[in-house]
DNA sequence: CGGCATCCAACTAGATACTG
DNA sequence: CAGTATCTAGTTGGATGCCG
């Protein structure tokens, strides 16, 4: 299964870390795959590009995340406290209060996941306009 | 809707480029949410991490990514396809060849998510004992 | 080999109602 | 305010069979 190492490069990629996407071990366990699964997440991105400007409340975060129903930010929040990437704190007042921020391991997390945002941002063109071609071909086809 | 830009700045994160994960445009649309929610899908991230490497076939690729069924093989492969981020190249043989590489657009891309991956690799120690640590303290707390 | 079509099981996630 | 609990609709995705 190892043998794959002896590829030949790619003609435009840079290739000078060799990482090892799919590093599973025969048991059929990937921590990698996992964690990769959960943080890449629709709304756990979103949680914590908003989290990197500064502390939320669940309602805040609630508000600024269109389309998010409470379950699910509730549930995304669970599983970014429990990887450690964010923090939350509650005051015992009334009535109560709960803030998220970034814990500094969420920050290192935000750094990457920020460098995929404006990667999108800058290529979203460029995505929409493949998106029309290939769609154009495919109406074509079927005529 | 803009106002959100009078933050406080974090003590941790850098924050050179101002970016906007959520500049939907009122009417519920946010082209930015959808092609993030697609390029950070768990077989995507795989597949383009593969074929940074090299051109595969379908069949290389289904057996280098455990788990994932020809249908979502085929399916990712798609979406990717019409993102102009990989290209296909079907060879009239019998039988049947067809390569899958990346595109220049798909190689740009492959250098963020290889980020990603490169960060989860570096952390994935942490994060385990970040959950083992929170399970714990879950636990304690039922008795 | 590299699909596509169909069917169906499992999981996801939204809506709603209720609570400390 | 910040959740939890429940129920259900919808989607995802696996299994299977067939085709060029």
């Amino acid at each position: 299964m190892e043998e794959g190492t002896s590829n030949s490069p790619s003609d435009c990629c840079s290739t000078d870390r060799d990482y090892d996407i799919h590093q599973w071990d025969a048991r059929g366990e990937c921590e990698v795959r996992q964690i990769l699964d959960r943080i890449a997440d629709k709304w756990s991105l979103l949680v914590i590009a908003l989290l990197e400007k500064r502390t939320l409340r669940f309602t805040e975060l609630r508000k600024s995340i269109d389309g998010i129903s409470q379950r699910m930010l509730t549930t995304t929040l669970r599983q970014l406290e429990r990887d450690g990437l964010i923090e939350r704190t509650v005051y015992p007042v009334v009535p109560p209060r709960v803030d998220y921020a970034l814990t500094e391991l969420g920050c290192t997390l935000h750094d990457t996941i920020k460098a995929l945002v404006v990667w999108t941002e800058t290529n979203q063109a460029k995505i929409i306009a493949a998106r029309r071609r290939y769609d154009e071909r495919a109406s074509e086809k079927l005529w």
